[in-house]
This record gives C-alpha cells, sequence and structure tokens, in this order.
DNA sequence: CACCGACCCGCAAGCGCTTCCAGAGTCGTT
DNA sequence: AACGACTCTGGAAGCGCTTGCGGGTCGGTG
C-alpha cells in the first residue's frame, strides 16, 4: 500500500519557480518573503494538495503540530464533553490531537514510566485529574507546556470551575428551602477532582477536602447548623456509587432530608435507591447534583449546571496561547468558568410537596 | 525549553562499540547480527535510556505509528466507549490515535476537504457514519487502510452490531408480552446509524430503512399484525428528540401500548413524556431501548444491550491485522457481535401492572 | 591447502524539512 | 556618485534513523 506519491515541498518549490528554502519560509509565515513569492508558493502547495510531512518537519527541528490529551475516561460524558471542546479550539489552529487513555492506576503508572508521547507532541493537556510529584517530574521530562483542564492541578495553567462555589450553590439551595440535615455523597475517585482550591501542591493524593465537600461544611456552618460528619459518606464515581452512598444514607439513625451528590449521575443513583426504597423524590427526600449532564435534564434532576465544553475549548486556546509563547510568565493562570443552578424537580423544602 | 540532551542512537552504538548501522539492525531485531553484538547494544541502549526518535524513524521509510479516528460525537457514551476500546487495543500494538471530530455537515466536509490525515497516519477508522462516494474517494486517495466501528460501511472490513437481529430482540420482547400496537421512535440522525444491514452501496444517505425498523416491521408481521407505519415517528438523536417522539404518539387517535426507541437516551427522552402526561411506566405503558446505556440501569431500563467498547476494541485490532498486511484478501470482514436482551423494569404486559 | 559461501559489520546515501550563512538586488543617505 | 543598510532568495548543512551495498572474517569443501 505505497499510496499516491508524495508531495514533497521541494515540488512546491519547483512549480512555484522558488528554493526549497524560501517555500520552506513562505509556508512557515516567516519574515523576509516577499508578498507575491508567498502567494505564488501558496498557491503551488494549494494547487498540488501538499502537507508537509510531519516526522520531517520534527526532525529538522520545528514543532510537530500534535497536543497529547491525558484522559481518564473518555467514555464519560464529562470527558468526553471536555474532549469535544478541546478538539474544536486545537483544530482551529491546525493541531492534532493524540489521546492516551491513563484510567487505573496500572494504565498511569505505565504511561508515566513509559512517556509514550514522548517526542511526539508539542504541548500536553491534562483532562481532570491530580498530578503527583513524580508524575509532574515525568511530565516535565518532555519538555513541553502543559494544560490542565477540568480541575487543576496547580503550576500548570489550568481552566475549571470553582468547585467550591459551586457546591455552595447547590448546598445554599438545600438550605434557603429549609433543610437542616443535608447529607453529602461526595465521590473518593482521585482521577475525577483536581487539587483542591487552595491546593499549593503539585497534586492531592490524599483525599484532602475538595471544594465541594468543603462547601457542604460551610454552608452547613453559615446556617448555623452544626455538620454532621456521619452524613458525608464518599463512594467510587458513577451511578451505582451514588445508589450505595444513598442507602449508607438511608440506614443512617437519623437519615437526611436532602442529599447533595458530587454530580449527575451519582445523582441519579442515589434516586433510584430512593425509588426502590418507596420514598418519593422530592416530598420524601430532595436530591440535587452537579454537571447538569443531558440526562438531568430528562429525569427532571436538579443541579448546578457547569460549563464542561467551553472548559476544553478554553484549554484548547491556553495551549494554542502557550505554544505561541504568548503565555505570560509568573504565575500560571487558573481560569474558573461560572456554574448556575439549574432548579428543577427534584427539589422542594422538607417534608411538604413542591 | 530544550528538554533534557537527548540520546542518539550514535551515542547508543558509540558506547556498544559498533557502528549506527549495527546498532539501528540490533535494536530492531534484523537478522544477520550476532547475538553477541545484539546483546551488547540492547545493553548500552539500556543504560543510556535510549528512546528511538519517532520522527527520524518514520522519515527514514517507515510508517506513522498513529492512527486517525472519525467521530461525529466524542461526548455521546456510545462514541465514547467505542474511542475507549479503540484507543486500548491501538496502545497495545503501540500506536497513537489522532482524533478528528466529524460532526455536523459543514466539519465533515472540511474534514474531507482538507483530508489533514494526509500523510500523517497510517490507517482510518470510521466511527458509525455512512460514508458517501466521494468521501470514499477522498478517503481512499490517502492511500491508508480505512476500518469502520459501531457501523457498516460496505467495502471497509467493519465491526457492529447487526441491528435488525437487536430490533428483533426487543420487538419480540414487547410482543411476547401481548402487545398489539406497538409504537417505533426511530432516529434520523444519519450520523448514528451505518448503512443498511443489506447495503450494497458504499454508503446510504437517503434514510433507506435502517435495521432497527425493519425489525419493527417483521416482528410485527411475524405476529400477524399489521404494521401502521402512523406508529413510527422519526426524530433527531437524543432525549428531546425522544421526548418529542412520545408525545407525537401520544397524539394519535390511537396511541401504542409500547413503544420500542431507537436507543436508551431517546427512551429515556420519551419516559418523561409520559411521566408529564401522568402516564406510568410500565403499567400504563412499556418502553424499551437499545445500548445498555450505563443510565439504563440507574432508571431501570430494559433494553437491548450491544458490547460498545468490544466493537471499539476490536475494530482497533483490524487496523493492526491490516497495518501487519494480515487482512485476507477479498470481501472485507464485517464482524457482527452479538447483543442481549436485558429485562428491567419499564416493560410489562399491556395494561396490565408487572 | 586454496577457494567459495555464509555471516557480520561499516560506509554512506538518503527520508523531507528547517535554518544559518552568504550573495544579489534595492533603497536611502551623506 | 558611492556606500552602508536592508530585503529577499538560494546553497547547504544537518535533524536521527534505516538500508542497500560492498568488504572483511571465518568455517567448510574439493
Amino acid at each position: 500500500m505505497p499510496g499516491p506519491p508524495r508531495v514533497t515541498l521541494d515540488d512546491v518549490a519547483r512549480r512555484a519557480g522558488v528554493s526549497t528554502a524560501t517555500a520552506s519560509r513562505a509556508l512557515g509565515d516567516h519574515p523576509h518573503v516577499a508578498a507575491a513569492t508567498r502567494a505564488r508558493v501558496r498557491e503551488a502547495a494549494e494547487a498540488l494538495d501538499y502537507v508537509a510531512s510531519p516526522e520531517a518537519t520534527r526532525l529538522a527541528g520545528g514543532p510537530t503540530g500534535r497536543v497529547a490529551v491525558l484522559v481518564p475516561h473518555p467514555s464519560r460524558w464529562f470527558f468526553g464533553e471536555l474532549l469535544e471542546g478541546l478538539e474544536a479550539a486545537l483544530r482551529a489552529a491546525d493541531l492534532d490531537l493524540v489521546i492516551f487513555r491513563v484510567g487505573g492506576p496500572e494504565e498511569r503508572a505505565a504511561f508515566f514510566a513509559r512517556l509514550p508521547a514522548r517526542r511526539k507532541v508539542d504541548a500536553v493537556v491534562v483532562l481532570a485529574f491530580a498530578v503527583d510529584e513524580l508524575e509532574h517530574a515525568r511530565l516535565a521530562s518532555l519538555g513541553v507546556d502543559v494544560v490542565a483542564a477540568g480541575g487543576r492541578v496547580a503550576s500548570y495553567p489550568s481552566v475549571g470551575i470553582d468547585d467550591h462555589v459551586a457546591g455552595r450553590q447547590a448546598m445554599d439551595h438545600l438550605v434557603h428551602l429549609g433543610h437542616r440535615r443535608i447529607g453529602m455523597i461526595a465521590v473518593g475517585d482521585t482521577q475525577r477532582s483536581g487539587a483542591g482550591p487552595s491546593g499549593k501542591d503539585v497534586g492531592c493524593l490524599a483525599p484532602e477536602p475538595d471544594g465541594r465537600t468543603s462547601a457542604w461544611r460551610a454552608a452547613l456552618g453559615d446556617a448555623g447548623i452544626a455538620p454532621d460528619d456521619e452524613l458525608v459518606v464518599t463512594v467510587p464515581w458513577g451511578g451505582e456509587g451514588g445508589a450505595d452512598g444513598m442507602a449508607r444514607l438511608l440506614g443512617l439513625r437519623s437519615p437526611p432530608t436532602a442529599v447533595f451528590a458530587h454530580d449527575d449521575e451519582t445523582a441519579l443513583g442515589a434516586i433510584r435507591t430512593l425509588r426502590r426504597a418507596g420514598l418519593r423524590v422530592p416530598e420524601d427526600l430532595s436530591v440535587i447534583g452537579v454537571d447538569d449532564h443531558p440526562l438531568a435534564a430528562l429525569t427532571d434532576l436538579t443541579t448546578v449546571a457547569q460549563p464542561v465544553r467551553a472548559q476544553g475549548r478554553r484549554a484548547g486556546e491556553l495551549v494554542v496561547a502557550a505554544l505561541r509563547g504568548e503565555l505570560a510568565d509568573g504565575l500560571p493562570p487558573a481560569e474558573l468558568l461560572p456554574t448556575r443552578l439549574v432548579l428543577r424537580g427534584t427539589t422542594s423544602p422538607p417534608g411538604a410537596p413542591r
């Protein structure tokens, strides 16, 4: 399968009647190339349907035009959405996106040990997971720019949401409705959360209070309610986790009248448990999540919406800026996109139909 | 950001006391290299933590080690899952996955017009969408192998499920429960469905009866029920589409007692409409979908499960085989993975509580 | 004991592109 | 009118690796 005869830069140059060097400069937007010449070369390239060989470009010192993205779970809505935004932004800048799945600890270890992205990309985007010191060092050894999206990793430019604020939006809503005993289903999946909002460390492997959980505590405190740690259960990510968490909460001597779930899928799991237990939502128990997953609208779930795709897009833009060397030095920028409470049918005042 | 000083093959060769050529052959498992020499070179490479520059390797005649994947909607579970399986299979073969989003017609046109993958990849994987003749030609001009996953594209090796069989599993279940008036919510999104099961054409843009819809008709026929075309509504993909479809079905003079939705998300949308209309599921109306989306389990939705990730993985394996030139000539293989009815709580005999 | 393969190995020619360096014009200035 | 300062372009040297080709070595034959 030799494919069609490849068009080389020399072909373009010849057709445009210039040298290879000039052709290269013309195509590369270098200064000191007459506008007319540049146009002629462009035209020739266009006519020949020329595409530079990434290998040769890179070998000769140029950029690869590729960026790697480290994604824990491509099949989850959150990551898919992030990926979609990222791809759009990078594609607009003519960059290709190479994906590397780093799900479980083994895959993760394998990735950082072998560093398969080595010398293949110009930048790396880390999607929503904490990076420990060792990993940070390995990444640094790649010698490329790194950007984090969907979560914060101190020391890298990043874009995400303020988990604490999002958590407050959810909790305050519950508190305003009159709930006093509010449970929280936290997710222990470190893959999912980034470093804490004030995380000074490179990463956080210890389950240091994540923003959403700290919001639970703070909201309660502000309302003059003593936080009861029994009301916080930590489960693995996913619907089943949420279901388990709810079951545990229901098993308490004094169950909550409302539950703040780490995210929508967890919330949906919690709701299934409630339904199976014969409890009505929101009459008997209110539930709120975070994300505004498309299925939240379908299941009438009250939630705190976050602009996921926009986070991906913005991260892509940061990458482009970094590659152009346009990123200001000093503190890496940490952009926080706004979240918004979306009222639907799974929350109501305690003990009262909506 | 120059990164660490790179170790070249020459360094390794020098350390092993051989020429670059020999070092290359030793590392590349070529014949005609003395075992002792090979060992010495290996050792030197190991000691120096040598990693070949993929660029140089490729430039010198090798393959790129990259494969492109064309995906319509990365954020949808179905595609994410496909991607995940694909990535795993390719990574195992040391191939990188470059993603190209080809959602709307414009993006699609842009992709095929610019053919950005040209010379950048060794193969292309098309995820679950039909390819028209023009596109097929463009793809062919890339001179690379093409594989389809999650849907069939005649003329390319592919892996997917038999939509007709899956549809029959769903429909037969409904028929066996005693339903006589069964509606179908089909999805008009051509992105989602591949060519019809008997598609001889390269692609199918016209909404030729897709497998699931033909199954609706066939199952009814086999049960001695005259198919009423009024009961088939076509909607755009997604929960909202499903909700609309259900509303239309409910508006019929004689509404169905059961509904077969194209997929789980559509089914979930349909259920929302039912709930809002005050109808109970499955007591008043049964609903079944296809996919076994993780949220189907959470919402207790009866469905026909399909092994999505496996489809991706298998497609990856086909790519690897193709790259090795191991694919038998002649008819491109079209693998069909099995689907399975998953009984849950949204179906029951008509007019009777479960 | 001379001769022929089989085996290994080194030399060197690229793969396609970027970039340093220098040459040839073109202007503007004193 | 002459000279420096630029602007634009071409020549050529790699980037790191693969591979065809030819020259040594060695063991095995007649």
